[in-house]
RNA sequence: GGCGCGGUGGCAGAGUGGUCAUGCAGCGGACUGCAACUCCGUGUACGCCGGUUCGAUUCCGACCCGCGCCUCCA
């Protein structure tokens, strides 16, 4: 069965043909890095993430390039506010959001080309467009592109040339030829933040990065390209303007973008400043509850982050969770190598298929998880291993359910009462129970469930998680 | 104003022209000393109004509402 994926060009769902028999590139529009990461880029990263571990599973050799915006007025600005040198700003945040990914369980992508690295590759696309009358040197010394000379400009935003043009809040700027036009080239000259051109001293404009680093990392056409929802207009168009109009080819086949995330059904966003990071909802939620929680809708609808919303993701995973307990050692068997005749596999395979419908792949995984807790209590060893194995195999296509249960079940915070504590206490709740004094067993339970430990006793003895 | 997306049961969230999504919560039952966990059962859900159809939540049209982009944003 063929993989269909939602073209943003199309506005329709199409079969993947990748360029290449087997091969897939693909770039994705990173991070600006003057800021911590806000739930908004996870979202971007835990998406691409899971479509980067399917397309693998499925036996596709996937080249994923994510690039990292280390020069920008944003950047630079900031780096002044806190009178240090730019580039101290930009290293401290790349690293912060490589520490932020790795909680996320996000696999680092096989290339991260920043843009200070790829000055040459701009100021040769720059070329190529003056050359080719796309793109001129204004009066200022900026050098812009010339929108009205591309005349597919807004086909991936729907977006009419004549209709912006009338739209009043395109600023007005002197040195443009039309207001329409954008900076591919910006003429400063202050000796730390500024690069020798053709054109002067100067740093390149926002758009014209990502065309260099693409087509330098993948080539003048590549397969998928993909990033957040507000990037499609001016970014992702400007984008295609720029390299089809250099290359004379086509520049993406296939444009991928998330869904927004919301808070009180608004987009959060750095201009609303509405928005969390990633590392204060990781203080209050074990990263693979926010992961969880970005994979339970689908990549491209809009998702609403809540208190409630991310209460919800973590107890359906402390479902899942149980049904790990008590299990034997599972080892992972390759998605290549699953059962093709297993009804599961399936339902999973067709769901990851269609657009890469999580939910709905992650609604077969709640089916295995009755099946498994049936068997656990038929105490069918054989039925239980396999599906054990099945379910553990497949939730590693989403990057999710691979700790063991109670590493997941029993985290917290260190403030929390020691598990040193907690075993003691059922220790003597055990005995309580023994000599049937339930008062003082429930006293027991009570108070560790006051401080947020819940017991559950089984025939197997009594084991705790915490709330 | 232009362009686009969406309105599904208490909540979250898939999907389909004609018996089932799924999860959480609720209710009833089993299990339990009592719970928790688990299992079984349980809901006249598809914004509104027309149209097409033997039959529409699903297709078509109008309307209402929400959201996004059009300016830096993932």
């Amino acid at each position: 069965m063929s993989i269909q994926i939602y073209n943003t060009l199309s506005r329709s769902k199409q079969p993947l043909k990748p360029l290449q028999d087997g091969k897939i590139g693909m770039y994705v529009c990173g991070m600006t890095v003057y800021d911590y990461c806000h739930l908004g880029h996870a979202r971007v990263l835990v998406a691409f993430d899971v479509i980067t571990r399917y397309l693998r599973a499925k036996a596709f050799e996937v080249n994923y390039v994510r690039n990292i915006t280390d020069i920008d007025d944003k950047i630079l600005r900031r780096a002044t506010e806190n009178g240090e040198p730019y580039e101290a700003l930009t290293e401290r945040f790349i690293a912060a959001m490589n520490e932020d990914a790795e909680r996320l369980g996000i696999i680092a992508p096989d290339r991260e080309p920043r843009a200070t690295a790829h000055i040459g590759d701009i100021i040769a696309m720059i070329t190529r467009l003056i050359a080719s009358g796309h793109a001129y040197q204004a009066s200022n010394g900026d050098v812009y592109y010339r929108v009205t000379s591309f005349a597919d400009y807004g086909k991936l935003s729907g977006k009419k040339p004549d209709e912006l043009l009338s739209g009043a809040r395109i600023a007005v700027d002197e040195a443009k030829d039309d207001p329409r036009d954008f900076a591919l080239w910006k003429a400063v000259d202050d000796g730390t933040t500024s690069w020798s051109s053709p054109w002067g001293e100067g740093r390149p404009g926002w758009h014209i990065e990502c065309s260099a680093m693409s087509t330098c990392c993948l080539g003048e056409t590549f397969d998928i390209h993909g990033g957040g929802p507000d990037l499609v207009f001016p970014h992702h168009e400007n984008e295609i303007a720029q390299s089809e109009a250099a290359t004379g080819k086509k520049y993406a086949q296939t444009w991928m973008h998330a869904g927004a995330v919301r808070v009180d059904n608004e987009k959060m966003s750095k201009s609303l400043g509405n928005f969390f990071t990633i590392r204060e909802i990781l203080d209050k939620y074990h990263p693979e509850v926010v992961r969880y929680f970005l994979i339970s809708s689908h990549y491209r609808s809009a998702i609403n982050y809540s208190e409630e919303n991310l209460q919800i993701a973590k107890q359906n995973l402390e479902r899942f969770y149980h049904a790990y307990k008590g299990l034997p050692p599972v080892t992972l068997i390759s998605y290549a190598d699953l059962p093709q005749d297993n009804d599961f596999v399936q339902r999973f395979d067709a769901a990851m298929a269609d657009d890469f419908n999580v939910p709905l792949a992650v609604a077969v995984l709640y089916d295995m998880v009755r099946e498994l807790n049936t068997a656990k209590e038929a105490g069918n060893a054989e039925l239980i291993s396999s599906l054990a194995q099945l379910l553990k195999s497949l939730a590693a296509v989403l990057g999710v359910l691979q700790l063991e249960a109670d590493d997941f079940l029993q985290s917290g915070s260190a403030d929390q009462l020691d598990e040193v504590s907690i075993e003691a206490l059922i220790a003597e709740r055990v005995q309580a129970k023994k000599d049937r004094q339930f008062a003082r067993a429930d006293e027991i339970r009570d108070s560790l469930k006051a401080q947020g430990v819940i017991l559950e006793d089984s025939r197997e003895g009594t084991t705790w998680r915490r709330d």
